[in-house]
DNA sequence: GAAAAGTACTTGATAATTCAACTATTAGTC
DNA sequence: GACTAATAGTTGAATTATCAAGTACTTTTC
């Protein structure tokens, strides 16, 4: 095995953590129809002003690239949890605006989720989780 | 925006964290050859007894379908990283084991990877790391 | 105010991974 | 010792995501 160090161990635990953890939501979520980057989506733009988000921050959001996300967006669009709203000052730009059935889901999957989270998370003590929500945000999350 | 349970966010920004991350290892590895997924498993298999493994387990301590592993070693046989070995006690079975070369890769990717976790792990107070550690164990993490 | 550089998004081709179904083998049960 | 159940692995079809290149537009620069 020879040398290595926490932080390595750190992010090769942390991947396969991930993986694992995807899975579950993913599998708990599709009751709702959706899998976990589309909850993402949900619950970002569900607190963004106006409801609504340019597709790269939502790329930025959720760690993905903005192909990636274009590509997530057209069956979300198709099934009416989204909309797409031109900016008028920036053609650049198309919003992804949540619609209310997009709130909708996110309000029912939202249960779930939570009910998932609370399962899965090893320690419960109280504020215990802060200090690696902070670390979580150093590395890239946005979620305060 | 709305409620949101502290160990909710915590999966949420793990998610968007490790896509950021992987990202960065795979961009770094690339110079080898490998992606992170690859890393893992010569990582695995060097600390394994024999220097082997069964592909199932595997599976587990990357966080992918046994499908997924059957499909990653495909390639990895072929440039000759790791072989194929049957178990004679167990016809079902066929181990993962790490070649020569394979050792080699895994030497000169390990001093990437250690450099890129080193570069992106926020907080380097000394022993900071491992309460985390703990939890991404408990979450389905094997690296101690 | 025209040219150059930068930004937002999309698209074609491809890679990585999953799921469900299947084969082969081994282990458990009566 | 024959059935049944469980385990290990592979495969076809589909999904999810990437990268590199391209389009369209906006901002900067001179």
């Amino acid at each position: 095995m020879e040398h290595i160090t926490n932080s390595l161990k750190f992010f090769l635990n942390l991947s396969t953590a991930q993986s694992k953890i995807a899975k579950r939501f993913d599998s708990i979520l599709s009751v709702h129809g959706i899998g976990l980057n589309d909850f993402m989506i949900l619950f970002h733009l569900s607190g963004a002003f106006d409801q609504k988000l340019r597709r790269i921050d939502l790329a930025e959001k959720i760690g993905l690239t903005a192909s990636g996300v274009t590509r997530m967006l057209v069956p979300m669009e198709k099934v009416g949890l989204v909309a797409r709203e031109a900016n008028e000052r920036d053609a650049r730009v198309s919003y992804v605006k949540l619609t209310t059935s997009g709130e909708r889901v996110l309000y029912e999957a939202m249960n779930s989720a939570e009910a998932t989270s609370a399962d899965l998370y090893p320690n419960h003590e109280k504020g215990s989780q802060e200090p690696f929500l902070d670390v979580l945000i150093a590395l890239g999350g946005s979620i305060k």
